[in-house]
DNA sequence: CTCTTGACCGACG
DNA sequence: CCGTCGGCCAAGA
């Protein structure tokens, strides 16, 4: 049984749509509204327990990077995201703040 | 209860 | 542009 603060990260990736990433720091926001919880953020997905129902994979890093991610590395991750629409360009999202969504 | 770790972020040099 | 430092939050040992 995950805890409420992992719950609550869980949904919000579930909120974001296909073809929208979103951030850490956004999430962290959203849930914490204090400065830069994301630690918590990325800790709560990368336990992520409901691994193929939530689209954590469409979370990354503010810098528009696709971050750490131990799904068998980022390049998975990155065709993955490509599939969904999103541009992926050198470890970087295309049009990130396009592409970015928001709470 | 205290210490360490981590899929992070922002500022500084 | 890149490397480093500090800070914030939660979970595990």
């Amino acid at each position: 049984m995950p805890t409420q603060f992992q719950e609550q990260v869980y949904a919000l990736c579930k909120q974001i749509p296909k073809g929208k990433v979103s951030t850490y720091g956004a999430i962290a926001k959203a849930l914490n509204k204090r400065g830069h919880a994301a630690r918590a953020v990325g800790q709560a997905l990368n336990k992520n327990p409901y691994a193929p129902s939530v689209p954590c994979h469409r979370v990354v890093s503010s810098d528009a990077s696709i971050g750490g991610f131990g799904f068998g590395g980022t390049v998975p991750k990155i065709e993955l995201l490509e599939k969904e629409g999103i541009q992926v360009h050198n470890g970087k999202v295309v049009r990130f703040k396009s592409v970015l969504y928001t709470f």
